[in-house]
DNA sequence: GATGAATGAGTGTTCATTCAT
DNA sequence: AATGAATGAACACTCATTCAT
């Protein structure tokens, strides 16, 4: 086991410096000083590895309490555009922190079908809470009612994850305060959510 | 001239067939029916026709009008949610059009860091004029004053263009006619703009 | 001595399922449920085994009387007939029981000189029987003097060997019983045996 | 086409150097002297090419008459013997002068499938005609009328080609012209041909 | 005697690019 | 300008064997 999360650090590091393409499966051996070989006593590919790696990122924020977006348990209004703002600061700053992969993630998602999938059921983890949330919002009257709260869950998680990406990956610079305020008050204003001190 | 034309319509077939990475100069070439070595007469590389597949879209949409926005010029409040649903529909009827190709940019921008910044340009036309846009409302007092312009232009173009991405490209179930309704919904409402029959 | 039992065992199943070359090591460690490292207790390498298997399937052939041709005791005409049939059909029913090994045999024979070597063995019993058997009857007047008994009983060995291999390895279709006909009429005629109602 | 002939024959020193298995495609590439992915211009796989060396064994054979087992036109008794020497004459002179080729191909037949039916279709032409001849002399009264002619053409030719293989391919000594000898009046005999001079 | 993870050498195949004709 | 055969570097994966526990 030892030597499995070994090979699961080296091969995060090696898809950080090289992406999902160019990594090869002997860097990897190499950088987690381990045969060739060895790397298939555990890993049947390198689909297989980056899977691994994706789940031990996704483990770690779980155990982090990333992917909680904040509590959104009282009614108060003012609570509610904080809730939104914490839970997109929570994930842009995990966006920030994890980059690199990200970056080789849409990559192999770009390559591989089976990576599509992956980042579809990473993504749905944030999208469902947010419909819940938009659809609790529209029955306190709170939210435009017009709004399919699936779609518009969708359709605004794609912008802030696409930001993510443009600012964190391609490096398209945009001060991290501006870049959470921009979002919030987009995403608060698209549900029609009233203002703070309306 | 003609060989070169044969080339890049062959290459458009090629990659919204097979993708920008498993596409295939052989393949590329058979497809124009020429020789292989034809190809290198014509374009330095695999890059250097896409690129070229490229401009040569930008140039019929350009053409087809499809750039083109819809007239913003009168100033009733009715059209300026129509002129945001036109450029919508625009956009997504033009990017379902050409879904294969859309694919095969993304996985070359998620490759070749030089699609990155060919895709960046195709945005900026339409962020740029977003956000010309947005300014004028502002102005108008018809759109929230505390949003910046560029920024807001861009996280809305985020939006719509990874909507239509999962859509067309990844195959997300979503009606069309759903889809542009609620971005324009959103979007509309992002920039607090007021509604039709305020 | 059990474990090794076993090897053996598992050994011989492995190489009738997937032939000598594809029979990997570890599987068969595992088919006699011990740990790979275990095997090299008990053999050097795969040919080490599979030397055992056919030790071992040798001497169940023994011990089952199935190498015994039949005895050639009495000198009457009718039996001769009768002791050729049995001994063909003593080899043939032996070759479509142990088909599996048989193959893989093949295989080894065609890969490592060794086992052409043993397989050059095997035969040889059966060979120097028949060759006694020829000269036997030469002497006795009932058969073509002008056979050198050593090569004609490795010619009609080899045939009927190669026809058994067809049969029962390749699956290339024939009664049993007009197989063992066929062959014992050609065996007999070709020593110019006389016929048994002559 | 030159390279292609280029690589047929350096794949034919090759396969008899070597045998079917342990020959590199690489090998073969360097030993007709082009790159190793010129190999891939004419040839798929190593069994591509195999194949293509046996096919031009057979056109050689054709056009130097050798698959011709002489011809059995006239009636006289004395060429009835003659006509199955020549026949076997031709068979083991081919053979040992393709020896090494033949040994590998008894490799790959013993590996692959595809090689088996390839040698079976190889042998069907000198089992049909000797079916054939078995035939035409029963009913002449000069054969076995006892003998299926298919079956015992079968085992015939199993019976030649096997020790064919055992001299030639594996060097089991044995005097060419006793060889045939004892073929020659193995194969008379079994059909209960009369002798010359009966 | 048993364990089983670690070792690491070895090779078929692809395909963008070149260049003699 | 076109041809298309030739080039050759690059890399994943297997599996018999070892050896520290």
């Amino acid at each position: 086991m030892r030597t499995r999360d070994g090979l699961v650090t080296a091969a995060r590091r090696i898809f950080e410096r090289d992406g999902y393409l160019d990594a090869r499966i002997v860097d990897i051996a190499a950088e987690a000083k381990v045969a060739t070989g060895s790397f298939y006593t555990h890993f049947s590919s390198k689909e297989d590895v980056f899977a691994a790696v994706l789940a031990r990122l996704h483990d770690e924020m779980l155990h982090a309490g990333v992917s909680d977006g904040g509590d959104e348990s009282d009614g108060e209004r003012k609570d509610l555009w904080r809730g939104v703002e914490d839970a997109n600061r929570a994930y842009l700053e995990s966006y920030r922190r994890n980059a690199g992969l990200m970056a080789a993630m849409e990559q192999a998602a770009a390559v591989d079908p089976q990576f599509v999938r992956v980042r579809l059921e990473r993504s749905r983890v944030f999208i469902d809470r947010s419909a819940a949330a938009i659809a609790r919002l529209q029955q306190s009257g709170l939210a435009d009612p017009e709004l399919d709260p699936e779609i518009a869950a969708r359709a605004l998680s794609a912008m802030v994850s696409r930001l993510a990406y443009a600012t964190f990956a391609l490096g398209e610079s945009l001060p991290f305060d501006t870049l959470i305020d921009t979002v919030t008050k987009l995403w608060t204003n698209a549900l029609r959510m009233p203002r703070d001190r309306a």
